[in-house]
DNA sequence: AAATATAATGAACAGTGTTTAGTAAAGTCA
DNA sequence: TGACTTTACTAAACACTGTTCATTATATTT
């Protein structure tokens, strides 16, 4: 039965196809530009044939967010593995805030696009990698209260509070709200926010 | 001359006309559902009259921006008078997030849409009110140091620490994320987050 | 070779922002 | 009042969007 296995390898193919150029267009042409109707002639198939391969274009955009943490994950890989927890910590705010500058197409669909959150309630998964990324977090910052580095607190909420600070600071420049009140120093000023933060938690 | 003043008058009127429906569509049906054809459908004109009255989409956006932060800031009111500058940041805050969680389409056109900032920029203005809330956060930061509530730095970055996790709390509840990681909760959580925030910072 | 199962598509639906040429109404002036 | 001009408005088109479905083409099996 060699040729039924052919099959499913060539479909298996074609739906790779379709998330690599799709890819591509999120990389070079950004998100506005990423149709069901380019994706389907960057791959020179009709736009009903995606429909063969993905339920709808939210499937999509959900696989292009776990491409997304996949490519996150491996930038704050060292980061990951600093022995300090506050260091750890300083190291994985730096990597988020330059993951999410540097890209901020993949930063989008990971952190604030409904699509993918749609496609999760849809299919009643849960969002795996950020519950990773942020459960990691939450054991760093206990790690850095049993080594007495920051006051008796609730660790999740400290989480929190970095994760929504770099969050925010991220989207601030995105959104370009925040050379709107700092014409000067863009990335530099966020660096330091971020810094500011940091010793007013630690020690 | 009354007869173009009138016609003046009746110009200004439609104008305002047309803001008003599209106010009301922003509100009842959301962001996804203002449509320039929607709001033509809604005062009875044809899609081109608003073309007339409006360069773009985009100069819609950017007054609905306009009477948002009229919104809000008439809701902060209360806050902006606290004498003690520490209370008056947390009920900032604390009013912040609360226009965000309430009215999530105003906090978006106001703080995340790339609309109205490419109006602004179009018309080589400024983010007037944007810069206005920011500068009396700074400011009241300043008052809270000269009062030795929190340690001496720089005020402006203090300001973006408490406007970025604030912000960025908003974005992550709004976005869903937020719920992705802590289901139970939401809003207290949020606000003791922000309470967390303020124990570190001031005194 | 004929029948069947699978894959792919053309065309349509309902929607988007925006432009342009043409029409209808209102104001102006002889 | 009638002719002319200015202003206000709109129908229709353009180039897009996601999605569905009946139909066609291809590949496999009998």
């Amino acid at each position: 039965m060699g040729i039924s296995e052919r099959r499913e390898r060539e479909k298996q193919e074609l739906r790779e196809k379709i998330l690599e150029k799709a890819k591509e267009i999120l990389i070079k042409e950004g998100q506005d530009n990423l149709s069901i109707r380019n994706i389907a002639t960057a791959i020179e198939y009709s736009p009903a044939t995606i429909y063969l391969y993905f339920q709808d274009k939210d499937e999509i955009v959900y696989e292009l967010m776990e491409m997304g943490f996949e490519r996150m994950t491996s930038e704050l890989q060292g980061a990951f593995e600093m022995t300090d927890p506050v260091e750890r910590i300083r190291h994985i705010g730096q990597g988020y805030i330059a993951f999410g500058l540097k890209n901020p197409e993949w930063y989008d669909i990971m952190f604030n696009a409904p699509q993918p959150i749609q496609h999760l309630t849809k299919c009643q998964e849960e969002w795996g990698f950020g519950i990773q990324l942020f459960d990691f977090l939450v054991n760093t910052c206990e790690e850095a209260m049993s080594q007495d580095r920051t006051r008796k607190q609730d660790p999740r909420l400290v989480a929190l509070h970095l994760w929504s600070t770099v969050h925010g600071l991220v989207n601030l420049s995105r959104s370009q709200r925040l050379e709107m009140v700092e014409q000067n120093n863009n990335d530099s000023l966020i660096q330091r926010t971020m810094e500011s933060m940091l010793q007013c938690i630690f020690r």
